[in-house]
DNA sequence: CTTATGACTATGA
DNA sequence: TTCATAGCCATAA
């Protein structure tokens, strides 16, 4: 990057992926909140374009526990859709609502906790 | 400068 | 409840 020196963008991509990789099993955040980690809460977008960039669990970073403000999954773009992203969090031990979302109330995941 | 787009969020009908 | 719209900010054309 020496002569580059705009290496700061892969900072931002690094940055979600190694929050996204502390969130331990059973525990999900929300978009907007792992931006707010970052210092972008207005970023919410970013942080979904970054899992779209992600390697994913391949690249250690568990992008299906990143969840929509309301503990809804994103639809159509990760893993074969939000039943198989369900089911997979309800593997790891996530409660669910019966509206079929995530419980926020219980398996938030924050800093510090 | 204006538009368009985006794994978002909040609000209103 | 779901759907539509606006707001958000960065980037590109």
């Amino acid at each position: 990057m020496g002569a580059n020196g705009g290496c700061e963008g892969e900072g931002f991509f690094e940055s979600v992926y190694d929050v996204v990789r502390q969130v331990p099993r059973g525990r999900v955040v929300t978009y907007g909140q792992v931006a707010a980690l970052l210092g972008m809460p207005q970023r919410a977008r970013y942080v979904g374009f970054a899992m779209h960039a992600s390697p994913g669990m391949a690249g250690g970073v568990p992008c299906h526990r990143v969840v929509f403000a309301d503990g809804r999954l994103a639809a159509g773009f990760a893993f074969g859709g939000e039943d198989e992203q369900r089911r997979m969090l309800a593997e790891e031990g996530v409660a669910f609502l019966p509206s079929g979302k995530v419980d926020l109330a219980r398996c938030r995941w924050e800093v510090g906790a």
